[in-house]
RNA sequence: CGCGGGGUGGAGCAGCCCGGUAGCUCGUCAGGCUCAUAACCUGAAGGUCACAGGUUCAAAUCCUGUCCCCGCAUCCA
């Protein structure tokens, strides 16, 4: 067989921009990267996953002075909702970066300075029409007038800005991206934005503007201090400063390049252009991957905040609870597509997958367990005739949900353990292990072995993704804290071993109309 | 204009690459079971597979055209 991978894996969630509380997008990308970063523990890796927030700009500075903040102490504030939110979801980070902390500018400044001293960078003017609300430049033929007043697509208003600017010479590095395309077919995920990404760059790149003069609220532009470094050479940065670029070299060895990115389709160009073009420039290597999702409708609306229908992840695990919470957003749609968040679809999901066809199986054949067998597990036994169409779907079911994690399916790693929920509800109701009661005790021993074999895999390739739920149930199930990785499944648990008396896993939520 | 994705029973999807009885989940209806969270199991109804041509013994599946929706440009995760 294969040697097992003990590869140190990297994991990343964007720098959040600190200028609003967190959203369901927010936990949403980080919730996937979550998930990715358990499952790897669970194979034996090591991991490192990193969040944080996007902490300068031109926003933030205006931000805070309208709170009548220093931008140092509003930043420090905004960020800490991040931190909050990591922990109501449940997230297991190892890491958090603010692109404020001194270790990030030492990073931005030796970045800088190595892409410098490769000729990638040289002082010219940027100039043009510049909404301050979007810190982005707009073509004249983006712009709408209204009352004398020019306004950018995004409705925020424009003016003529003329600054000195370094440039990054993205132009030169067109040819280079779409090779290291063509030769890293798995780099851009999914492949539709993946083809995006590649008719953008072959219809050519211009060079790109690194500094602003504009405003203070950033990294300091080694030897020429009236400039700061614009936002995504300071932003994306943030990812190789975590991983001990320009600190500690062996750290960085160990880490870089990262396994994954997590973005939004948002961002996903600056991650799949920009950036493997600094790298590259800098003599760094590209990370794996980058994996762009999609967006959240809510009801069917568009959410936006001038409608107010705004998710906060916070509301929906008070209300829901967390594990139903993150189970839905992974299983309802495709990782890497848009989709809708109606309170009907998530109440449909838990009720009849979690409640019914999980929390109801293991209840149902922990309770025979318990009154039956006197809460003894029945010893292993070897699989009969009827037992073979379960068996094999729970045998190939870690690797079944692997396979699907590696490539961030998670709705089809969710629906191959839903299948085999089902094909064990079958099971159950064929066999009848209570009918067997009376007439063939030592099958119906070992009919519910291998129901408590089935649950025991599907709570354990399940603890990623709903964690403290799974961790119950494998309580439940009689499996020792330290019995509990994909390793351990080869181990069949001793016959005889007490359990205790089961407990419902999933409230069923009422509808409310 | 262009490039890319898509239009399959009430809803959401798979199948299409490698043509050959239209599948899954939810919903509806009927039956069964009674271990279990009024949960579970089985069966049924329901689709001219966007439309029009073409190729073929045979097309949801290949080809051509048309209509419609969505993404790629701006901004939000």
């Amino acid at each position: 067989m294969s040697v097992p991978d003990r590869r140190p894996c990297f994991i990343t969630t964007p720098i959040y921009y600190v200028n609003d509380k967190p959203h369901i997008g927010h936990a949403y990308t980080s919730l996937a990267a979550d998930v990715l970063a358990r499952w790897r523990r669970m194979q034996g890796r090591e991991v490192f996953f990193l969040t944080g927030t996007d902490e300068h700009g031109q926003k933030v500075e205006k931000a805070a002075k309208d709170a009548g903040q220093d931008p140092q102490a509003f930043t420090d504030r905004v960020s800490q909702h991040f931190r909050d939110l990591a922990v109501t979801m449940g997230f297991s980070i190892d890491g958090f970066i603010r692109t404020t902390e001194p270790r990030h500018k030492h990073a931005c400044a030796v970045l800088w300075e190595k892409l410098a001293a490769n000729g990638e960078i040289y002082l010219g003017d940027y100039e043009g029409w510049y909404a301050v609300r979007d810190e982005a430049f707009y073509g004249p033929d983006e712009l709408t007038e209204s009352d004398g007043v020019k306004y950018a697509p995004s409705g925020a208003p424009v003016e003529w800005v003329k600054e000195p600017s370094y440039f990054f010479r993205l132009s030169a590095w067109g040819d280079r991206l779409l090779k290291f395309y063509e030769e890293n077919p798995d780099f851009i995920a999914p492949a539709s934005r993946r083809n995006e990404v590649i008719s953008f760059v072959k219809a050519g790149l211009g060079d790109l503007s690194i500094s602003r003069t504009s405003f203070r609220w950033g990294v300091k532009v080694p030897g020429d201090e009236s400039h700061v470094m614009y936002v995504w050479l300071d932003a994306l940065t943030n990812y190789i400063t975590a991983a001990g670029y320009a600190a500690d070299e062996a750290k960085f060895a160990k880490w870089w390049p990262a396994e994954i990115h997590f973005v939004g389709k948002d961002i996903l160009r600056f991650h799949a252009i920009y950036w493997p073009a600094f790298l590259m420039a800098a003599g760094l290597e590209p990370p794996k991957r980058v994996f762009a999702h999609g967006w959240w409708t809510n009801e069917g609306q568009k959410i936006s905040k001038s409608l107010g229908n705004v998710i906060d992840p916070v509301a929906l695990v008070a209300e829901f609870g967390l594990d139903p919470t993150r189970y839905f957003l992974l299983r309802e749609v495709p990782f890497g597509q848009d989709g809708d968040f109606s309170r009907a679809a998530l109440v449909n999901r838990n009720n009849g997958e979690l409640a019914n066809a999980l929390g109801n199986l293991a209840n149902r054949t922990l309770s025979l367990i318990q009154r039956n067998c006197g809460g003894a597990l029945p010893a292993s036994s070897p699989r009969a005739p009827g037992d073979a169409a379960l068996g094999a779907l729970v045998d190939a079911l870690p690797a079944t949900v692997g396979a699907h994690l590696d490539r961030q399916e998670y709705h089809l790693a969710l629906e191959a353990v839903m299948a085999a929920a089902r094909e064990a509800n079958g099971y159950i109701t064929v066999e009848a292990p209570w009918a067997l009661k009376k007439t063939d005790p030592a099958r119906m021993e070992a009919v519910l072995r291998h129901l408590h074999d089935a649950l025991r895999v599907f709570a354990t390739v399940l603890q990623p993704f709903m964690p403290a739920t799974m961790g119950r149930l494998l309580d439940q199930l009689g499996v020792p804290e330290d019995a509990r990785g994909l390793d351990a499944l080869a181990t069949p648990l001793p016959g005889g071993l007490a359990l205790p008396p089961p407990a419902p896993l999933f409230a069923r939520i009422e509808a409310t109309a």
